[in-house]
DNA sequence: CTGAAAGCGCTTACAG
DNA sequence: CTGAAAGCGCTTACAG
């Protein structure tokens, strides 16, 4: 069907090697005028060279992928995994690398490492995995490059995260600040770093700051945004009403923000809220909602660039640690008084 | 390096194709104790089958590709083709077929075309294309199935798309119900489908409803928040000020409400404005932002089953035209008396 | 039933 | 300098 490097070599009469260096510019030289006239009759017959083919035989196939965070069930729905796509992807337009993402994935088949480890991809980012992931140790076995981008493993291997500790800190001290004594927490899924970093940070500083824990003020969520709809229930049921709630991400915060109003319950006058990854949403919910930023653009970006500087036989850094700042908005204010 | 084929049938004494059948479960059949046999020493010396080898001679990829957006230069940033990506991949993971974002992408080179051409993609995804991509014309003649979705080119190839001509009605009524009788219009991209159709359309439906229409009421725009926020200046320095703004896209209108906020320009009180796509931040947007829902999430998944569909040989509608529905909510009033 | 071999379409070390 | 051939690691039609 297609037209290959044989059918131009024998239309011409000469060799597919020549053929190959001719159109591959190099590595041996071919006479300028001979080179012309392959260049010339591999138009004409509407040559396009098999990307696949060569692949296989040079062994490089300029192709990185991506592997969807395990908790998340609907892949590449969520804006924490979109955001870092696209940091990878910009990424990739200039070290001209493409990406695969692995969508015929399937969690419940143990043969998935087999799916990333089958030769098509350079190397490999995991967006959020866990910290006990099988697949990860079936990649880390393989010696395949890899980085994780928003959690840490237990392997060598690159981890491009956020400073949970500094973030939480910057919630709490804000929420303190103003006034707040009553501060409750909405975890994430305690498996992954990020869950239990937040909800121990948050422990920490609360602590710090010599102000009451209660075990109703701590709900545990799962970072999906039904826990926080759930949460509106469980805050207005308790005896005593936190009067501000740090959620441990966005779409907690999110659901939680869509229930009360729902509800017609006031925000921020009956609960201050914060959410944390600062994702684009934020800036234009209602109210708009304070949030710990956590740079996912530029950590997608430099996980793409660390992977890039590990296929290069590059030792990059093993963790990189970004800066989280805090976003005022609306979704903060003093407590009432009562 | 890795284990082959070649490896396993060297240790056991057989015949490579024996084993690749053993592996593959046929479709000859081989002795059960014998594959077992196989199937185990297969596991032992860590076979890993490679897909790029298998690729080449079943001539199968079971992969597609996506084709970002020529207009935007910074390929999968923006909401439009990352909700249509997450509805893709959902069917890749029933259809079990893989995502390949060509994020090497070079638009100022020509010979992009060969680049998706390569054979490692059994069909492609084009993301709001121009009418005029010569991409397109390359892809159209090399008989790659291919579909497009967010505009409509010029090819025979399913193209899923929504109703302009409905969503803008229903966003004129709207405004026209309410007593406007100055309704603006902030374009898209002229050189797509999508940005002339709605100009298009808002035209008629003005006329139909006997309003005034107005030079100065057009602003010319690209679907790029930037031009948002440029509009902003336009409509306040022209001498008879619209009470309404109709938007293209809501990136523009994020645009326009983000430079309001910094002026200090109340909305929606100055004026009414209206988006197009209702994508997430629409919701949450201070004035939360009336909008035209485009299901961008369905649209995509609706253009992954044409391609699988075509794929598989058979022929997919040419057209599949979602319809809009127009999401009411804070940003548009009654005009204020004067 | 099983093995040897050709083929997928490239790249490149090896002869001439 | 150029061609013939082996090789990448699979699949599968062809012999035995």
């Amino acid at each position: 069907m297609a037209v290959t490097l044989r059918d131009i070599s024998k239309r011409l009469n000469i060799s597919v090697s020549t053929v190959c260096y001719a159109l591959n510019g190099g590595p041996r030289p071919v006479p300028e005028e001979l080179k012309q006239r392959i260049i010339q009759t591999a138009h004409e017959m509407g040559y396009r060279p098999n990307r696949l083919a060569k692949m296989l035989s040079t062994g490089r196939t300029h192709t990185v992928g991506v592997v969807p965070t395990e908790l998340s069930q609907n892949f590449a729905s969520g804006p924490f995994f979109q955001e870092i796509l696209s940091g990878a992807i910009s990424v990739g337009q200039v070290q001209r690398y493409d990406v695969l993402l692995f969508s015929s994935y399937d969690q419940a088949e143990p043969e998935f490492a087999q799916t990333i480890l089958d030769g098509r991809v350079e190397g490999l980012i995991f967006v959020a995995p866990r910290r006990d992931s099988r697949l990860l140790e079936a990649v880390a076995n393989s010696g395949l490059p890899f980085v994780s981008v928003g959690a840490e493993t237990v392997y060598p291997a690159p981890a491009i995260i956020c400073d949970n500790v500094e973030g939480i800190n910057q919630a709490v001290d804000h929420l303190a600040e103003l006034g707040h004594r009553k501060i409750a927490h909405v975890t994430g899924e305690l498996d992954s770093r990020d869950g239990r970093e937040r909800l121990e940070a948050v422990q920490a500083r609360l602590q710090h700051h010599g102000l009451p824990q209660m075990r109703d003020w701590i709900f545990r969520g799962a970072f999906h945004p039904h826990q926080g709809e759930a949460a509106v229930n469980h805050f207005l049921e308790i005896k005593e009403r936190p009067t501000a709630i740090l959620f441990a991400n966005d779409e907690m915060a999110f659901g939680f923000i869509k229930e009360c109003a729902r509800r017609a319950i006031l925000l921020p006058e009956t609960f201050s809220i914060v959410g944390f990854d600062d994702v684009a949403g934020c800036a234009q919910c209602y109210p708009s909602l304070t949030s710990v930023r956590q740079p996912l653009a530029d950590m997608g970006l430099a996980a793409m660039q660390a992977l890039c500087a590990l296929i290069g036989g590059q030792k990059p850094a093993l963790r990189h640690v970004f800066p989280t700042s805090l976003i005022r908005r609306q979704s903060v204010v003093p407590p009432s008084q009562s």
